[in-house]
DNA sequence: TGACTATATAACTATATGGTTATATAGTGC
DNA sequence: GCACTATATAACCATATAGTTATATAGTCA
């Protein structure tokens, strides 16, 4: 990371930034076991279907899933699964050396190593 | 990532936010080869000072970074070098995967492996 | 064609936040 | 105490964006 210039930090800051956010974090752990259209991850979110949409787009745009029309379904899939080595990285890092808050803690031990 | 509840992904989500800044990547980056005070991270990053003040309070909320007052200067360093192996994976997919236009191919392809 | 379903998008609101300027706080040395 | 330096914080503005509702688009099937 030493040599990168301004630009490519505004590239890297944008690609963490399609990960800061919670929905997104839940479509895209949605898809972990396979591709699934708009109104499944729609259901399994528990968000509006115009709201999915709009996280699905924003995702698309950063390659972070692959979008496919089959009839009037659209199909989103995990692009890179590599996607989950950062959420297992990072779940990681919280759970060994965030945890100052004991409640926090527990959120991390008992569900991140079940992937 | 499986079983993350709610709470759990607001959690991981913000940590990502963390990393969403240029700003505070650069801060990060800056710290690579060890501690500095705010003077010298200020200096560095091209900010003003209480612009860096305020992101290196918010990295040393998510525990990013550590803080250690000497005498009149403030220091911090990197409170978990693993954090350098998110900006690599992430460099890695976008120099790899994202790079549908060829000059951001570039700035990643020259320069995010000289680590 | 028309009814129906699935998805995307536009317009809007509310909220969060990055940056700035000015000021407060705190340590050092006289 | 006073001057000086380093850092943090408060107040403010401008912008970005998550979510909502309503609507548009497009495919399917009768």
């Amino acid at each position: 990371m030493s040599a990168l210039n301004e630009q490519a930090l505004e590239y890297v800051a944008k690609y963490f930034k399609a990960l800061a956010e919670p929905m997104r974090l839940k479509v895209l752990n949605a898809l972990q076991d396979g591709e699934k259209n708009v109104s499944q991850l729609t259901q399994i979110s528990g968000g509006t279907q115009a709201n999915i949409s709009k996280h699905l787009t924003l995702l698309a745009q950063y390659n972070l899933v692959k979008r496919e029309s089959r009839g009037t379904n659209v199909y989103y899939k995990i692009a890179d699964p590599s996607v989950y080595e950062l959420c297992e990285l990072v779940c990681g890092q919280i759970g060994n050396r965030m945890a100052l808050e004991e409640d926090i803690k527990k959120l991390f031990t008992a569900t991140s190593q079940t992937d």
